[in-house]
RNA sequence: GGAGGGGUGGCAGAGCGGUCGAAUGCGGCGGUCUCGAAAACCGUUUCGGGCUUUAGGGUCCGACGGGGGUUCAAAUCCCCCCUCCUCCGCCA
């Protein structure tokens, strides 16, 4: 959520934010709600002023032992006028709080122009993996070593689940192990999250209401699956006054990501590319305004660090601003060589969402002017699935045997994945 | 799932219809004392919002888990929800 104050005091600096932002129509619907709202709500204060000035004077009345009907019945008729006055009011700031809300963060002044086609790449790492022979892509190299079952799981699930079996989840416990020890040494606690949130956490990471489609709602609970540990590791700053003296705070989150990938019918519909449901290592960071660009880098540097240990040909996206979300405001995505797809795909992202994540939070830190809002951020350490894919594909051998990285060899997987 | 008891300031904890944004203690901050420190003593110490301001502030409204209700007036009474604790049942 933008800060309302600064709306207010600098429309014009709002407007030409926006307008980078694709459209600044709802700024000018929120401005004139507010006007609308703060004339009403001076008048209601003015009122509860009154009625609370004249009820003050009944109990010293009765105190004294004397007569208060007369003025208690004026203090009646002002509460009758309070009523529909406070209703008014609280449609006017409900409506351009849902306005409001809608509004995406300001993009840092550094993210490139543009829309989805439009990111800067800013380096290609590695040597691009050339075979004397012809690529297989991930999922025959998985029907191969008997570690991908989609058939079955499509008659028990439907489309766009799969079971990872044998070697694959040896390899993706082994990645999860490799990343956690990474994560914790750079300073990340690791946590087991909760996967099922209240609303209120996915209005506070702003999922909701922009996102709504792409997340699963349990209806007879109230209850959302959440579709990256972000939200959950979010909500431990929700509404919630943090010491300055103890930012950073860095969260390493391990869970089962879960995405309807409404809008997505008939993209990347073969193996595991796509799926509704995969487990994730996620960074989550609670620091200031003064750190939060420098934490970027710091996130994406540990990304790029475990991509290296892979032994993946990667390159680094700054993604242009049509194609941020609407917290964010400024995003690298890391994309591995899939030969299989023959192309970069996207395997990690990082967001720095400033204080427009906290301020739907409400996480704040205590400072000598007053609380302040945190400053968040988000990147993947390891989307498994995606992750498992680019290893497979990249270190792939002519007879369907893949040879594990070095990396995953010293936390358990087996040297070399050998078909059945 | 059943029965009972709680949720009040950074923490502990009182208040149970008006003079209560809230006693008291602890902690924090500032000061006195001291060569310095401790102790003692004095002072201070929530957050959000509206209006206003020669920018220091001033003034008013709201908030005692959340929401609704009763009342001239609610931390205090009623209803719903959330949450924590104890006991019973069930369970990985």
């Amino acid at each position: 959520m933008l800060d309302l104050r600064l709306l207010r005091a600098e429309p014009e600096r709002a407007r030409t934010e926006l307008l980078r932002r694709g459209g600044a129509d709802a700024l000018d619907r929120v401005l004139e709600l507010d006007r609308n709202a703060r004339e009403m709500r001076t008048h209601v204060e003015a009122v509860r002023a009154e009625r609370g000035r004249i009820s003050k004077e009944i109990g010293q009345l009765k105190r004294d032992g004397r007569d208060a009907d007369a003025v208690q019945a004026q203090a009646r008729a002002l509460g009758d006028e309070l009523v529909a006055d406070e209703d008014a009011l609280r449609e006017l700031e409900a409506a351009r709080d849902d306005v409001l809300l809608g509004l995406p963060n300001f993009a840092d002044a550094d993210a490139p122009g543009g829309g989805e086609d439009d990111a800067v790449t800013v380096r290609v790492v590695g040597t691009r993996p050339d075979f004397d022979f012809p690529a297989k892509d991930h999922l025959e190299i998985g029907l191969m070593l008997g570690g991908i079952e989609t058939e079955q799981a499509a008659k028990i699930s439907g489309a766009r689940f799969a079971y990872l079996m044998g070697p694959l989840v040896r390899l993706q416990i082994a990645l999860v192990s490799f990343a956690v020890d990474l994560l914790e040494e750079r300073g990340f606690t690791p946590v087991v999250p909760p996967v099922l949130v209240r609303e209120e956490a996915m209005f506070g990471t702003g999922f909701f209401p922009t996102d709504r489609a792409s997340i699963y709602a349990l209806a007879d609970d109230d209850l959302y699956l959440v579709g990256t540990s972000e939200v959950p590791l979010a909500g431990l700053g929700y509404d919630r006054i943090l010491e300055a003296g103890e930012l950073p705070l860095r969260y390493a989150g391990i869970s089962t990501c879960f995405r309807r990938e409404a809008g997505a019918a008939g993209r990347d519909t073969r193996g595991i590319f796509r799926v509704h449901q995969f487990d994730k290592v996620e960074m989550f960071t609670f620091t200031d305004a003064e750190q939060s660009s420098a934490e970027h880098l710091r996130i994406l540097g540990v990304q790029e660090e475990i991509l290296g240990s892979l032994g993946l040909h990667y390159r680094v996206q700054d993604i242009a601003i049509g194609d941020l979300g609407a917290s964010a405001a400024r995003k690298f995505d890391c994309e591995a060589w899939m030969p299989g797809q023959d192309r970069f795909r996207e395997v990690t992202s990082c967001s720095n969402c400033t204080d427009y994540q906290a301020r739907r939070l409400n996480c704040r830190i205590r400072t000598d002017q007053g609380p302040r809002f945190v400053h968040t951020l988000n990147g993947t350490a390891v989307a498994v699935g995606r992750t498992l894919i680019a290893i497979l594909e990249t270190h792939q051998r002519a007879d369907g045997s893949v040879a594990v990285p070095e990396a995953l060899r010293r936390y358990g997987a087996p040297a070399e994945l050998a078909p059945r």
